[in-house]
DNA sequence: ATGATGATATTTTTT
DNA sequence: ATATCATCAT
């Protein structure tokens, strides 16, 4: 008898379920913390030592990188095997390695290149304005963008698209010229990817076949967030044979607004013969207090298969809403929070600010850097996105594609090398008109022009005829200067001779090499500027990276193109260095898989959370609610909640509302707290000591319902704090007399400073102050907190 | 080719 | 308020 324990032992009853359910199809429900990667990976090993399944013959499926590398590192650690060879990975990354086998059937070209969505807009927009003439202003790039993804992710092409009218033909026309950009040079963008594997399986049913049987046991991971494409691509693979593991949550169901459809997880029970159904309500995160809460909330939505998470931890401690006067103090409050929380030799990491969206995170960073608090902002540009490593991998991509024409038009440009928008405008005119790339039209007119100048000598004495020949309008308008016609010379040898001396190069020297030959490197070495500095340290973050990089079992393909490709699937980690202790900031959506000890989840406002642009629909709402039950699971022993009752946001100041979502959760569940004492003065003060604050028990809600909300010790309150902000104003009419011309100023973010001039009067006074490497910088006292230094 | 000025937008994000 | 982007002037 085959001794299993080691499989089953840490499992729980349902997880047990799902772990040794027979062969065939199974829908995994599994809630919040539930132990949702560790019943995929359980499954995986089952199916293996149990059903003496190959692990080459099992396919799982993920959204991200991150969770395909989790996947493999708990493999890892259960079979202590190398996970390395088989088949785990991202849709995306899965289709990527079919199509590099399958290119021929796929219609690509064998060096096809993968683009990332900036490079799409890019193509978008040079269509719109070269090809098309479109007014961008009407015809708007991102919108086309989504339309054009959004028919991908349906699987539609172009001859399939509605043409009733005149938009949805204009969106047809710009599709089909976009389609035809990308074929004609070799791109390939993430929902083409998926959309060729569909269409190489179905128009060759062998290859769908040999992958069918090759895959009986497929395992999806957050099935909720498929889209129609992925899920098609799916029940292509899964056939009539296929066994399907699916997990997901459609609690937690949040990206409904790029095509992810809810309802596949439903529609799957319909699709797929005897789908055994487990529900994963066992939570081992949080405390029953918040579970209870989140339950509360979520049971508001319609829509749901139905779940409750339970624990067998304790209720743990209540909530804890702060309502706070304004966002300063809303972020001054989770700053001292976090404070309290150190002060008992606790971690920063161990607390997360979670929020709505990025335009908040401003004011929190600000209060934190005050407050001396360590942060760190998830989200904003990822490696493999910044301008000077896409410089860089243009130069790259023209070296295995000399006809690429939005590596060329990228390369060209950085670093400046006198070739500017005449020249351009002359090279595309050509390639528009002769149908080729611009690197052949650039040859041409570059090679025209040597010829031209070297014959001028010994024709000089010729017939006038031969020149008029030459003088064609046409050629006339697409000529370029000598000085023009050289410098593409030069531009074009150089490529071809790094191309020729880079061939037999391994990886990191080939990068090396065309950084420093471009002169890319030098370029942004030898300026000034901090951020041109920065830049020069992530080109050569670059090379570290070609020499770090190690190409998988892709086989065939290049070193270079697989760098490549890797660069636009896996744009760079977001994820924080586990080993510096920061406060964690991020919006919800990013902060869905993880899990924090003490959470805030901040501006808990009407039109903020639930966001006004999604609050139309129910179907809008009730993702936005499963958002707000996402970030409330990610708390395992704290939740804060708060909410300000004004706003300042893109420079108005607004009155709000607290948000429908405080009222979904039982009052029982939830302690106040609230100002005792007025805030201090100027938001530069010290930090306040942390009694200010305490608990205070709420009001009953049969007693006052919603009372809370416009008590009339709330106005009291309202009063209080509208002469605070009197006074607040007073404060600093105080202190501007001292900012004369050449005063040495301090600021939180910028340093110390010297004023060069001043304007305008009381609220709308600002100086101009020279921050040295930060530059100079107009700055308005009444909301720079400035100080003498 | 570079900097200044003015218009514009500003939910959420992975691949 | 602010950041980004396009257009324009130098």
């Amino acid at each position: 008898m085959l001794d299993l324990s080691h499989l089953t032992d840490s499992l729980n009853p349902q997880q047990r379920e799902a772990v040794t359910a027979p062969a065939g199809n199974l829908l995994v429900l599994a809630g919040a913390g539930s132990g949702k990667t560790k019943v995929l990976t359980h499954r995986f090993a089952w199916l293996m030592e149990v059903e003496k399944i190959s692990p080459q013959a099992i396919l799982a499926v993920t959204f991200t990188n991150k969770a395909a590398n989790e996947m493999r590192e708990r493999l890892n650690k259960l079979l202590h095997l190398n996970p390395r060879s088989w088949w785990v990975g991202t849709f995306h990354g899965l289709a990527h390695r079919w199509l590099r086998t399958h290119w021929q059937e796929a219609n690509l070209p064998q060096a096809f290149q993968i683009i990332d969505s900036d490079d799409q807009l890019r193509i978008i927009k040079k269509i719109l304005k070269e090809i098309l003439k479109l007014d961008d202003k009407v015809w708007i790039p991102n919108q086309i963008q989504g339309y054009i993804s959004r028919a991908k992710d349906q699987g539609v092409r172009p001859p399939y698209m509605d043409s009733f009218d005149e938009y949805s033909r204009t969106m047809k026309m710009i599709y089909e010229h976009y389609q035809n950009y990308c074929d004609q040079n070799g791109l390939v963008d993430f929902g083409e990817l998926l959309l060729r594997v569909y269409e190489v399986w179905h128009y060759y049913p062998n290859i769908l076949t040999h992958y069918q049987k090759r895959f009986p046991h497929i395992l999806v991971d957050e099935f909720q967030d498929t889209n129609n494409i992925q899920y098609a691509w799916l029940q292509q693979l899964i056939g009539e044979t296929g066994c399907a593991f699916v997990v997901g949550d459609d609690d937690q169901s949040i990206y409904g607004w790029r095509g992810a459809k809810v309802g596949n997880v439903r529609r799957f029970q319909k699709d797929f013969k005897t789908v055994q159904l487990v529900r994963l309500e066992q939570n081992y995160r949080s405390s029953a207090t918040i579970l209870a809460a989140a339950n509360a909330l979520i049971e508001k939505n319609n829509s749901r298969m139905g779940k409750k998470l339970w624990t067998e931890g304790d209720s743990g401690e209540p909530l804890r809403l702060f309502n706070a006067m304004d966002e300063k103090e809303e972020a001054r409050f989770i700053g001292e929070r976090i404070q309290q929380w150190i002060s008992q030799n606790k971690k920063h990491k161990d607390c997360a600010i979670l929020y709505r969206s990025n335009a908040q995170s401003r004011i929190l960073e600000e209060t934190l850097i005050q407050m001396r608090l360590p942060y760190r902002i998830y989200g904003g540009l990822r490696f493999f996105e910044r301008q000077e490593i896409k410089d860089a991998l243009a130069y790259l991509r023209l070296l295995v594609n000399k006809d690429d024409d939005t590596s060329f038009e990228r390369a060209i440009a950085v670093p400046p090398r006198g070739i500017g928008d005449v020249t351009m405008e002359k090279l595309r005119e050509h390639a528009r008109q002769n149908q080729t790339s611009l690197w052949q039209a650039a040859d041409i007119l570059s090679q025209e022009k040597k010829l031209f100048f070297q014959n001028l000598k010994s024709q000089l004495n010729q017939s006038l005829s031969l020149l008029d020949e030459l003088e064609k309008p046409e050629q006339v308008s697409q000529e370029l200067n000598p000085r023009a016609a050289n410098l593409l010379r030069q531009f074009l040898d150089m490529i071809l001779q790094l191309r020729k001396t880079t061939e037999k190069m391994p990886l990191h020297q080939l990068v090396s090499a065309v950084l420093l030959q471009t002169g890319l490197l030098k370029f942004y070495q030898e300026k000034k500027g901090e951020k041109e500095q920065m830049r020069a340290e992530n080109l050569q973050e670059l090379i570290s990276a070609a020499k770090g990089f190690e190409i998988d079992s892709t086989e065939g393909l290049t070193p270079l193109i697989a760098f490549l490709s890797n660069a636009a699937l896996e744009s760079g980690e977001r994820q924080s260095d586990p080993n510096q202790d920061a406060v964690q900031l991020m919006t919800l959506h990013s902060a869905k898989g993880l899990e924090f000890p003490v959470v805030f989840l901040c501006g808990l406002e009407e039109g903020l959370f639930p966001h006004v642009m999604s609050s139309q629909t129910v179907e809008d709402l009730e993702e936005e609610r499963r958002l707000c039950y996402v970030g409330i699971t990610r708390a395992m022993k704290h939740l804060y909640l708060s909410y300000a009752e004004s706003r300042s946001m893109r420079g108005s100041t607004n009155f709000t509302r607290p948000s429908r979502f405080l009222e979904d959760i039982p009052k029982s569940l939830i302690e106040d707290i609230r100002l005792k004492t007025p805030s201090p003065i100027k938001s530069t003060a010290f930090a306040p000591s942390p009694h200010r604050w305490t608990n205070k028990p709420r009001f009953n809600d049969e007693e006052k319902p919603r009372q809370f909300y416009h008590s009339s010790e709330r106005s009291e309150d309202n009063k209080h704090q509208q002469n605070q902000q009197i006074i607040n104003k007073q404060a600093w009419v105080d202190p501007k007399a001292s900012f004369k011309i050449n005063q040495k100023v301090q600021h939180e973010k910028f340093g110390i400073g010297i004023v060069l001039a001043n304007e305008g009067k009381g609220e709308a006074e600002r100086v101009y102050v020279d921050f040295g490497k930060h530059g100079k910088k107009w700055l308005v006292l009444s909301y720079a907190k400035l100080q003498l230094a």
